[in-house]
DNA sequence: TTTGATGTAACTATATTTATTACAACTTAC
DNA sequence: GTAAGTTGTAATAAATATAGTTACATCAAA
């Protein structure tokens, strides 16, 4: 199964931060706009982000903005920060294997360095692009705009 | 979200057949008791690893073989296999970005190859375990059975 | 104190996964 | 050729997760 829109949701607002701040307040009603997703949903993920550190979340008037250095946020931040897999784990396993079976009893533990594997692999290609590349990327994009 | 069970499921399947052929008729009640997963569900996903060309099923008497060497197949052989994401895509994109805005418009340009790069890392990682890796752990913990 | 925004609860809708029942189709062996 | 055992598959339900929506208390600044 895929993985969240969270995720990508989040990046998208950090877009929206980078591109906008300054020119318009970011608040959520505007990201709503921008990703066409509802503002209820858009305040969660803040609350996730601002949870794990990544942005300033103003109360009173509204706003939000990057809490650290832009080349100091990788994609795998954003991904821990949204996704709250209580796990952990991206793999899902079946819940009850037979303890009588010898294969059923060892499946986990076969498994699960394997798997850890993938996992972290995953995981470093996300720690390795940070929100600092995606501004140099989008720039490119929005130079006409 | 989790990578369904379907995959450490199909990996448990396989893990039956090197273990208990010979000994055991492989059919789809059989590995429903190792598993502890409906019958039903079984015969779904040795239907995908057949049509993939990963098993073979017998009909009439029953029984599942594996229909390539160990070595031959992989992580990733049984992932797309039993994935079956219609798109492909790891990484779900929220659906209607906000065309008349320059980040809602382009944000699905630049996030695509970024998002690709980590599909790829953790596939290349996925290629790289075998059914013969599996199978050659498998012996650690199942010497004393 | 008014204004505009966030934080959050409650509920609904939708989608996906997994379970279950039922039965036709098929293959082998008797 | 028929009985037995199994696969293939449809239809449905149950469980879970995601996303949308309404409503409102809370907060900070002007």
């Amino acid at each position: 199964m895929q993985i969240s829109s969270r995720f990508t949701l989040a990046v998208h607002i950090f877009a929206c931060i980078d591109t906008f701040s300054g020119e318009y307040k970011i608040t959520s009603e505007f990201l709503a706009g921008s990703t066409n997703v509802n503002p209820v949903i858009i305040r969660k993920i803040l609350g996730q982000l601002k949870s794990a550190g990544l942005v300033s979340v103003a109360r009173g008037p509204g706003g939000t903005s990057a809490a650290r250095p832009l080349d100091d946020i990788t994609f795998l931040d954003i991904y821990r920060a949204v996704e709250c897999v209580g796990s952990e784990q991206l793999f899902h396993f079946h819940e009850n294997p037979n303890p009588d079976c010898p294969v059923g009893r060892n499946i986990h533990h076969i498994l699960d360095d394997k798997l850890f594997r993938v996992q972290a692999a995953m995981e470093a290609e996300l720690a390795s692009i940070t929100l600092a590349d995606l501004k140099k990327d989008m720039a490119k994009y929005l130079s006409g705009r």
